[in-house]
DNA sequence: GTTCGTCGTTATAACGTTTCACCAGCCTGT
DNA sequence: ACAGGCTGGTGAAACGTTATAACGACGAAC
């Protein structure tokens, strides 16, 4: 059974394709009459439009594309979640690329969003793609970036402010009595983990407080703060620091393992502070102080820029939107 | 400047339209001589094909759909990734849809999907939806079913052992020296809640144990774990159980949040146990020992069913996986 | 020396939409 | 009465690909 097709429904409702397709798409007035009979055309056959031909005819597709970097860490899908609500308001759909952190993996489906001529895309690059990425723009798909503002004036971004929320962060645990600060994370290779280290250092400068103690590591995830827990726990008793900043939620949570594990107590012992606000820190055996990103909002105000360039196309009016991180204070930072 | 199509490429190459389709889907053969002008062809002009026309004219897309629960449990997105791991061997592609177990948004995806030629769908339905399957099947998009098989015989599904998995978790806790053990979960309308319980009380019975008191809350997350926790503790010490047994990982996670709070140890007072061995049970502060689904395993099984139906259509031999769940021992279910 | 196959290639017909230029009425104001 | 403007509708062209029937050239087989 061949699926129906405008002409069918056309035929059946005694109208012209033409008008089929305007009732479809109201874009042109077409009688209250008349459109009420196609529609009972449509719902007997049960015709559903071919996008396929929608697309080919129109020359570009009502779906977004987004390539995050690891959908395993609840802050991406968050930002996800915020670009899908926001895309359905405007009626258009998404598809989602997990690049897992590969570069190989983004030319996938660089290749895969280009052959589909999505609407538009947003990303957070891993690889060298700006070139490519201008290509997809030249023809026809904007992109907005994603957390990833450097060197990228020339496309539209939306970011947060590390640098400060690694102050906050920093002046929240001088705040609270801790006078040895720890930072754990991942590379400084990556753009946020320098800023973050960075803010932290500088606030503890201005503050006269002892220098922040930074730990690199080589991943972002749990057994990055179990690692680094243990290296400071490793150091003669003086040198141990009383708080550990966590360069995000995850290492965050690896850490408190590894605290408790060793019998230190947090935050009596040593306080803890991580970065995203995930759901999972917040329902950790202690509840851990973090600093928010607004992820959820990212990913909208990224959608509406993307939105605003896809509706105007042509502009090279780039915004980059910058938002502040907020600090949550939870029982792991309580005064000791 | 209009992006290149395959007449232009047929033109610089001095070949027609029919060879470039040739040598780019390799059809039929090709001289290696041509095939070399026309690649290079392809690689001046930057032609990439329009996925839309190829599209219409073959009658079906090459990206396959899946619809998940809910994004921010990580059971769901290891599913998916195992799903898109397998289609890339596969040279296809995913689209995500995410219903937030609203039926709702499930018919907008469905409709999404179905506009889109989707080459096939992977599902775990929340309304009641069969008879829009079947249509979508009937029109050459196959439908396997994830992780809900009820009343369904005519589709082919992947699925994990509910029953067997409340079992072992039960026989676990008694083996370890608990006998009185707590099961605390969502609403038993969810099938697999009903049935993980139900094993877990059939275990109990077996040993001749006190019965299992099932609470049943309206939440799979983790503020189900902390409010269940919360009623467990206060009821009489006499009715105090010494195990708990949560429907999902989030749950346990809430629950060893409001054990810790109330000073009591785990597992010395209490032991805890979750389901789904999502990685934040590993790295929870005590790490919860859990009952493992193989959701990697259970994304691939499932995109392989898929795959045989969408390359051999007509064939009403529906295939049924159920995958056993696996005991994982962790620190929070240590002998007393 | 004709016939038959094979290989490589070509031209052309779909695929199902949307858009665009046109048209038939019909009302309205002068 | 007639130009002009709405309103609702038509029909055909175009989008870029793949599939298919046909074809020329060249050997092999008889």
């Amino acid at each position: 059974m061949a699926t129906a097709n405008v002409r069918d429904v056309a035929a059946l409702a005694g109208v012209s394709v033409g008008t089929v397709s305007n009732v479809l798409n109201q874009s042109k007035p077409v009688a209250p009459e008349t459109a009420k009979r196609v529609q009972a055309a449509i719902d007997k056959l049960g015709f559903v439009r071919n996008d396929a031909a929608r697309q080919l005819r129109v020359g570009q597709s009502r779906t977004v594309g987004i390539m995050v970097l690891d959908v395993s860490n609840p802050f991406f899908t968050d930002i996800a979640r915020g670009v899908e609500d926001t895309l359905t308001d405007f009626n258009r759909s998404l598809i989602l690329g997990n690049t897992g952190e590969s570069a190989a993996r983004e030319l996938t489906y660089l290749d895969l969003f280009e052959e589909q001529r999505v609407a538009g895309l947003l990303i957070t690059p891993v690889g060298d793609v700006l070139a490519r990425l201008e290509r997809l723009r030249e023809r026809g798909s904007p992109v907005v970036l994603v957390d990833r503002h450097e060197n990228a004036r020339s496309f539209s971004s939306v970011s947060v402010d590390d640098y400060r929320g690694g102050q906050i962060a920093a002046e929240h645990l001088l705040d609270t009595g801790r006078t040895s600060l720890a930072f754990v994370g991942g590379t400084r290779a990556i753009v946020q983990v320098a800023q973050r280290a960075g803010g932290a250092q500088d606030a503890a400068r201005e503050r006269d407080a002892r220098p922040v103690r930074v730990l690199e590591l080589d991943s972002m995830r749990a057994e990055a703060g179990r690692l680094g827990v243990e290296q400071l726990l490793a150091l003669p008793k003086a040198q141990r620091p009383d708080a550990v900043f966590a360069a995000n939620d995850l290492i965050a949570l690896g850490a408190l393992q590894a605290l408790t594990h060793a019998g230190v107590r947090v935050p009596d012992d040593i306080a803890l502070i991580g970065y995203d606000d995930i759901s999972f820190a917040a329902n950790a055996a202690i509840p851990i102080s973090s600093i928010r990103q607004p992820a959820w909002e990212m990913g909208r105000t990224a959608t509406e820029l993307l939105m605003a360039e896809i509706e105007k196309p042509g502009t090279t009016d780039y915004r980059h939107v910058v938002f502040q991180p907020e600090l949550i204070v939870r029982e792991s930072t309580a005064g000791p």
